[in-house]
RNA sequence: GCCGAAGUGGCGGAAUAGGUAGACGCGACAGUCUCAAAAACUGUUGGGGGGCAACCCUCGUGCCGGUUCGAUCCCGGCCUUCGGCACCA
């Protein structure tokens, strides 16, 4: 034994500051080896760094280390997502100002990861709070403006009336909830920033340049939903109302002729034009009562369908005829136009709409045995026209097109393609983001901040108590400014930007971090971009990785980048949960890592978090297993620093049996890191040591073939274990350090099997293993089978019926 | 309701172009060391049955069927869990 024990605290700490006082993971620009681009998404500066982020963090660091050995110039950067309500709210309890509650847990955080020991360039940490960011975050607002990607308007706008501000469609839950603080959402019409995101909604549905997982698409097609179908025009005759056309977007023109009434969504801006006076009252009153109702109970499928007539009629074009028109708030007044065409027969809702109002139902595509009698339930399959007109006889997919064409000729309508995407709402009104750069002229309007007066600073004495009013518009200094057209007192936009802006390029900043002049370089963005790897939680699926792929877009229009995907490949890791619920601090189930990394080590942490499982199922945290790592790393320890008994007579099996479990497990290793398999990636190394203390404690080993696979076992450990294999490599007599090293290559031939163990079955049960040389033939192996003594007694008075041979695996005896 | 993923020992999990089920680790039990305990190390550990014994038999991958020489893996039908979507006209 070595008289020195394994005591991770201390040689971890030696080696941070080692690796620190070297800049040995400074990630260089100039580098002639390829760039290697790998990204784990930054945290939010809640104020501590739990388990759960080093889940995400730890395991995209050994791959990173691992494609830095294997001879990539490696960029893997740390930065902080700093603006956002819970910094406001935190500050508002705890009385004191987000800026210095931000810069107290930035400092925490910083301190945790440095613990973790990863090869984050420190040089290029990025703090989406801070002016120099923030300037660039407003910058890019700027550009979209002048390019007409960013807007304001009048809208009905997601409120939360627990976090006072707005929200994006993508931020409020399927519930109808706010994704942050669960509270029910409510709607209010206000003046707001939107981001032009639909204008790119086709281009977003190309994921041709990614390797992404299909989960993820599909998250992200199902919320771009689009839709084709046909705009349909009917004749409206109200006196208040100037155009004499309503318009309904449907997918089944097809069924036109059965439309037997029209339902438009209760806050639609029509709906008080052309609801007659003696429906009024009632009208009014279901508005009043569909208002009432939070989201989540108009949401629910279950819910009966409810309406009111309007008093107003509507004339389908086709046939003359007039239908009424009712209010339903099962109808969206964001899809479509907010007004649909109710054909019973084809369309569940619709028919159970009629059902209970008493509306008829006409059939006007045949079920294939149709007898002419009335319809239990909504017919939806492909049939045959009738009571049609013109398209009688036709199959309902031709008469689509058919009936598209025939509008299109007639003006009243034609093909149309609909999205569910809405464009992103962007303002806040909340004190602790980027103040949107705008300034309010009485006489020039709406005019852009010049980009030589960014950054629009965020005053460090506003009062951001939340009253629903924005924080920003209290502070006199801030809101009074000289317009930078004409120079007369104007008013500064008081919003700020939703935090989603700040992370929708954080990613390019990283690449040329301190640029005083841009975003970035064009050369750097050349070089390093766009992300080759990335890695973090699938809850952001439609936020953050929507909103980038739409930035990466408009960046490339502006002549900015030259990809429009900025992510290349997603890896998601999946949850660590404790007590059956998602780690979290309002939950109050957070493991704090802090104790662990100094007891057990950062090492045995790292490797611990790998080990519970694969990687993108997550799991729970249960600390009886990082003994388990800890009682292994030891044994490392004591295997590559006990000397071995060496000879240069080993049996020459036994050194043939060394050289292939070494290169065995060298393929194993490297194939899992690539695929993130990071749990049988540890049992490989584990059983690798296993066998190698096996080896050693059985007698003299074979001088060289021991030295190659310690040293192996130190270089494949190096990602995981870096501290360890650091302090090893150093003990053994190796020049520093093993972080320089290349990954070691594994030897096909050396790694083959020479002997494999024959399966021999009687009608499909085991009933011998024989070894045998690899390259057995057949007929060998067929023989070997009959003729085995445990064989014997089952095919004994049988007749063989078949004799199923799998080369290099098993011969299976059909016998009766 | 629809779409997707998953269901394997006491526990986390291995193994799928269909071919030795349970790697690796935790826990448990037994032992070594110790005055004792902890730690460490060694051995055993899916259920049932048999043998003095190296071992042998049998059942077993959520449930019920099917395809196949052979199914944890493929197909059909259920059950459960977890994600996502949910009146999108």
């Amino acid at each position: 034994m070595t008289d020195d024990r394994y005591h991770p605290p201390e040689i971890e700490k030696k080696w941070q500051a080692r690796w620190d006082a070297d800049a040995l993971y400074r990630t260089p620009d100039d580098d002639p080896r390829p760039k290697w681009y790998a990204l784990t998404m930054y945290p939010y500066t809640s104020g501590d760094l739990h388990v759960g982020h080093w889940y995400a963090i730890a395991p995209s660091d050994v791959q990173a280390r691992y494609k830095r050995m294997r001879g990539y110039n490696v960029l893997f950067p740390m930065g902080f997502d700093s603006f956002g309500l819970p910094a406001e709210n935190a500050a508002i309890k705890l009385q004191i100002h987000p800026y210095e509650w931000t810069a107290r847990n930035i400092e925490n955080m910083r301190r945790q990861l440095r613990s973790m020991g990863a090869i984050f360039d420190w040089e290029r940490e990025v703090v989406t709070s801070d002016p120099e960011y923030y300037k660039w975050t407003q910058w890019w607002f700027l550009q979209f403006y002048k390019n007409g990607l960013a807007y304001r308007s009048l809208a009905p706008a997601n409120w939360c009336p627990s976090c006072q501000t707005v929200l994006a469609n993508e931020q409020v839950l399927p519930d109808g909830t706010c994704e942050r603080c669960h509270t029910a959402v409510t709607r209010r019409n206000l003046s707001q920033w939107f981001f032009r995101i639909t204008r790119y909604a086709d281009d977003l549905l190309d994921f041709s340049d990614v390797e992404w997982p299909e989960r993820i698409v599909t998250m992200q097609r199902n919320w771009i939903g689009r839709s084709e179908g046909t705009m349909i025009a009917f004749g409206l005759e109200s006196p208040e109302v100037d155009d004499n056309q309503i318009r309904v977007f449907t997918t089944r023109p097809d069924t036109i002729y059965g439309v037997t009434f029209m339902v438009i969504a209760p806050e639609h801006p029509l709906v008080p034009h052309i609801t007659t006076l003696e429906h009024r009252a009632e009208v009014n009153e279901y508005i009043e009562r569909s208002r009432r109702a939070t989201e989540i109970e108009r949401l629910s499928t279950e819910r009966e369908k409810t309406g009111v007539f309007t008093g107003a009629h509507c004339t389908n074009l086709l046939n003359g005829e007039k239908v009424p028109i009712l209010i339903a708030d099962y109808v969206l007044p964001t899809y479509g136009t907010g007004i649909v065409m109710g054909v019973p027969a084809h369309d569940q809702r619709d028919f159970d709409f009629a059902r209970k109002y008493g509306i008829p139902i006409r059939v006007v595509i045949a079920p294939p045995d149709w007898d002419g009698q009335p319809l239990t339930e909504a017919y939806v399959e492909p049939g045959v026209m009738v009571n049609s007109d013109r398209f009688n006889g036709m199959s309902n997919e031709e008469g689509k097109a058919a009936v598209t064409k025939y509008l299109e000729e007639r003006g009243w309508g034609g093909p149309t393609v609909n999205y569910r995407i809405r464009d992103w709402l962007l303002s806040r009104q909340r004190y602790w983001g980027a103040p949107i750069p705008i300034v309010y002229c009485d006489r020039d309007g709406e005019v852009p901040v010049p980009e030589s007066d960014l950054p629009v600073l965020l005053p460090p004495d506003a009062e951001f108590k939340p009253t629903g009013e924005p924080p920003l518009a209290r502070h006199q200094g801030f809101v009074n400014v000289a317009c930078p057209v004409c120079g007369r007192p104007a008013r500064r936009e008081t919003d700020t930007m939703d935090t989603f802006v700040c992370s929708s390029w954080y990613m390019y900043r990283y690449v040329d971090p301190h640029n005083p002049e841009q975003p970035m370089s064009h050369q750097l963005a050349r070089k390093w971009l766009p992300v080759d790897q990335y890695t973090g939680g699938a809850e952001h699926a439609v936020m953050h990785l929507l909103y980038s792929r739409f930035f990466a877009r408009a960046a490339r229009d502006l002549g900015l980048v030259e990809f429009r995907e900025p992510f290349t490949r997603l890896y998601n890791q999946g949850t660590i949960i404790a007590g059956k619920a998602k780690m979290s601090k309002s939950r109050g189930n957070v493991v704090a890592p802090d104790e662990y990394v100094s007891k057990q080590g950062t090492d045995a942490v790292r490797i611990y978090l790998m080990f519970i499982g694969p990687w993108d199922q997550g799991g729970e945290w249960d600390d009886s297993g990082l003994a388990g790592v800890s009682r292994w790393l030891n044994r490392v320890w004591n295997l590559v620093l006990t000397p071995a008994e060496t000879t240069t007579q080993a049996p020459a099996d036994q050194v043939r049996e060394l050289r292939r479990m070494t290169h065995k497990t060298i393929r194993r290793v490297t194939r899992d890191v690539e695929r993130f398999r990071f749990n049988t990636m540890v049992a490989a190394l584990m059983e690798y040591t296993n066998y190698l203390t096996r080896l050693k404690e059985s007698g003299p080993v074979d001088a060289d073939c021991w030295q190659e696979a310690t040293t192996s076992l130190m270089l494949l450990l190096a990602p995981s274990a870096p501290h360890l294999a650091e302090e090893l490599w150093e003990r053994t007599g190796n020049a520093y350090s093993i972080h320089n090293q290349r990954w070691p290559e594994w030897d096909a031939e050396l790694a083959a099997e020479e002997q494999i163990t024959l399966v021999v079955q009687v009608n499909g049960k085991v009933r011998d293993r024989i070894l045998v040389p690899a390259d057995v033939s057949e007929e060998r192996a067929k023989e070997v089978a009959l003729s085995s003594e445990k064989v014997r007694p089952y095919v004994e008075g049988k007749e063989t019926l078949r004799v199923v041979y799998v080369p290099g695996r098993l011969v299976n005896i059909v016998a009766k």
